[in-house]
DNA sequence: GGTGAAAACGTTACGAG
DNA sequence: CTCGTAACGTTTTCACC
């Protein structure tokens, strides 16, 4: 965490990940007729933000019902005690754990905020067991079950700018 | 809720929406080779994926930084009734709402919980008032800043199984 | 499901502004 | 330095087996 290497998003750049963002298999030659440049400049401009990491991924999102996922959840974890090294631990688990799909350390009332999937109360129970209870730092967890998940997905307001 | 239309995802499937979901830019021929099928085989469960709504989008990820989005918040909304009609509008609300990255109507101790990303806390602030205080069904809401954004996306954990 | 040809797409080199 | 055009290599698509 100590380089950013000039960000450098113009207007174009833009309108091409407010694009992308919503579906990535959009054409070159879509994109440059919606924004006004050449199939060949937003190929240009995609290959470079993705290099840069401006565009960190690009991935098929799955409706988890269709493989059995049928339940989500939303689970909010308070640590016993907010040491580094624990945190740090706690993090490396989350990641590793299929079951996690999204985790953010937070501040205010609890310590992490989870979005987890399952296939049932059970399985859900069994995640519970294994991510919790074997740890000993955790003081408690409240969990929310997600009865409509109204939008989901990672879109991020995208407007033009005077640079 | 009354009908799942053949979900039909075989090991093959599952292989590739493994692949895919982390990376849909990998050519069929790289997924065919992993999984031991040819090119057109890949692209024929892909389309047919897509076409039944198993793969929900292909999106690109963007780095929220890149774009001056610094700031992420979790927010946890208590309406002051539920009733059927002023929900519908809450969900349509912050379905239009572009700082509202992902919203999950939840049982619990909250009614709603919100992934709102800003460019800074007076952004985050302009869209309280707009989206919170200027709706009278808002009993209260409960904001978590992230501090850390330990893991984002929306993989889904995806295991062969014997159909 | 596999094979191969045709079409579509992404990539790169070049010249121009 | 970035654009547009055009040639090139790759990938997807589709008819057929």
């Amino acid at each position: 965490m100590a380089h950013s290497p000039t960000p450098s998003v113009d207007n174009f750049d833009r309108k091409i990940l407010d694009i992308v963002q919503v579906s990535n298999r959009t054409t070159s030659d879509q994109i440059a007729e919606q924004i006004g440049l050449s199939p060949a400049a937003v190929q240009r401009r995609l290959k470079r933000m993705r290099a840069q990491g401006i565009i960190q991924a690009d991935v098929s999102v799955i409706n988890p019902k269709a493989i059995g996922y049928a339940m989500t959840f939303v689970v909010q974890v308070t640590l016993e005690r907010e040491r580094v090294d624990l945190m740090h631990n706690f993090k490396k688990e989350m990641n590793a754990n299929r079951s996690v799909q999204q985790c953010y350390y937070v501040t205010g009332s609890s310590d992490f905020i989870l979005i987890v999937t399952a296939v049932d109360m059970e399985g859900y129970d069994n995640f519970t067991r294994e991510a919790f209870f074997d740890n000993a730092n955790i003081k408690s967890f409240q969990t929310n079950v997600v009865m409509d998940p109204v939008k989901v997905g990672l879109t991020i307001p995208i407007d033009d700018q005077q640079d």
